[in-house]
Order: C-alpha cells, then structure tokens, then sequence
DNA sequence: TGGAATGTTGGAAC
DNA sequence: CGTTCCAACATTCC
C-alpha cells in the first residue's frame, strides 16, 4: 500500500487507537519492539509514504510499506508472519513486510510537513523553490523526489504527468512555469482523487495510463518505458498528446 | 509460471 | 571524498 493517499487511509482507519493502552505488542520485527509495551496511542500521523504511530513514552513507530508491504486491522491475515502487530484495549493492527523504525524526539523537528502533497499544511510555493535546484533533472524524477512531493509514487507520477500533457523524459529546467505550477498544483489534486478512489476500491479501473495500452485522448498505443530516468521506474505515457520540452 | 512491481536503504565500487 | 551502482528486503499480480 505504498503511496502517500494510501497512508492517509489506513492513519483515517487507526484514528480510534488513539488514547488506547497497549495490551500486547507480536512480530518478528528486530526494531526492538519490546519498546510499545506497557505505553498507549498518544497520535497518528503521516508523511508522505511514513506512518507515525506516537507513544506515550515519547517514543514514535515510523513505519513504511516499500513495496510490498501491507497492514490489517482488527483482523490478521491467513499463513502470514506479522512484522509487527499490537493488540490495544479496542481492537489491533498488523504489520507485514514493511520497515519499522522507532524514531525519538519531537516530529515537528524531525519532519517539515510542508512537503507533504496530502499535508494541510502541504506549500506549493515551496516547491516550486525547490525544483528550482532540479531544473537539470527530468521531471520524472522530480515528482518522485520526496523531499519535494512527500508521498508521491510512480503511479501518481504518470497519472499527473499525462494529465497536465508533460511528457516524462522532459528537462524540467526546460518545462514552461505554468506548466510547473500546474504540476504542482495536480500533485495535490491527484492524490486527494487517488484517496477517493482507493477508498472506493475503484482506483486501478481509474488508470488513465497506469500500465495502460492505449491513450485515452488519442486512442493510439502509449509508450512504456521499463526503467526511465535516474530513479528506473516505469514511466507509460503518450507520445502525441505529452509534449516532450528539451 | 516466473518475472516484475505502488520503494528505500546501505554499502561496495569507482 | 563524492557519486553511482547494486543487492537486499519479500508479496502479489498477471
């Protein structure tokens, strides 16, 4: 469940733990979980592709699902090992194949919450500062940069990129600044959309060009790039309607 | 059915 | 010493 909107769902799912003691802590995690025992929820949190589970002993789980990561609550899954589990007065939540971390200290020193595209406290203005640094980078990169776009993965990069008609392999020095703006502006506007869709279970039939075929503006084959750009990732994009600025 | 993927880290290699 | 590359992690899907 990698990408930022998917965090925010599962941090929605979890608000009711907090307040709640722990009443056991399971998992093959070698973190040292051992820690969350005897504490209670203080908060939740997200940053970007982080979940931030808070404790009462100042102590913060940061959680991230990579790639194949996944979670359940108040239900285990069948034949699986959990990483991490934790049993509370009100239910529990389970961890699998994810990294658990514990991080000390206040988060507000330890996260700037304004990169994160589904913060409310998310500042376009900042990141358009910051891409000023990245103008000899493709654009592809740059919306997978997570100090720019916190929680922005690769299927949010190319739904953005096709719907702003960008195409991936552009110089993003070269991309006229409206155009940046707008980027900008739909990094945010598309996760909130992702959200919705993934809380409707309706996000993959949603792909425009996802691990699409065809373009559906153009009704002509889309380009797939298996490992475009210095971070490799697969980019599908059209190469009549995204125009290229090089 | 096997290969690849919604991702990041850490250490080796250069 | 900076950078770049690669393995590792480990599950689900097509």
């Amino acid at each position: 469940m990698p990408e930022g909107p998917s965090i925010v769902l599962l941090k929605e799912q979890i608000q009711g733990f907090i307040g709640h003691p722990v009443i056991n802590v399971r998992g093959n995690s070698k973190a040292g979980i051992d820690k969350i025992e005897g504490t209670s929820i203080k908060g939740i949190h997200s940053w970007g592709k982080h979940l931030l589970i808070s404790l009462s002993n100042d102590l913060t789980v940061k959680i991230h699902f990579m790639l194949f990561g996944s979670s359940s609550v108040n239900e285990k899954k069948q034949n699986r090992n959990e990483r991490l589990g934790i049993d509370l007065d009100n239910g529990e939540i389970n961890f699998y194949a994810c990294s658990v971390k514990f991080l000390e200290g206040d988060l507000n020193e330890l996260y700037d919450w304004s990169s994160d595209v589904m913060s409310d406290s998310w500042n376009a203005a900042l990141a358009f500062k910051k891409i000023k640094q990245h103008e000899g980078e493709l654009i592809c990169d740059v919306l997978l940069d997570q100090e720019i776009f916190s929680g922005v993965g690769n299927i949010i990069k190319n739904e953005v990129l096709f719907r702003k008609r960008i195409n991936p392999e552009s110089l993003t020095g070269k991309i006229p600044k409206n155009l940046i703006k707008a980027i900008i502006q739909d990094s945010r506007d598309y996760s909130f959309q992702f959200l919705e869709w993934k809380r409707a279970f309706v996000l993959k039939k949603n792909y425009q060009v996802h691990t699409k075929k065809i373009c559906p503006r153009c009704n002509i084959p889309l380009i797939k790039k298996q490992h475009l750009g210095s971070r490799k990732r697969r980019a599908f994009f059209c190469g009549n309607c995204q125009h290229l600025y090089i």
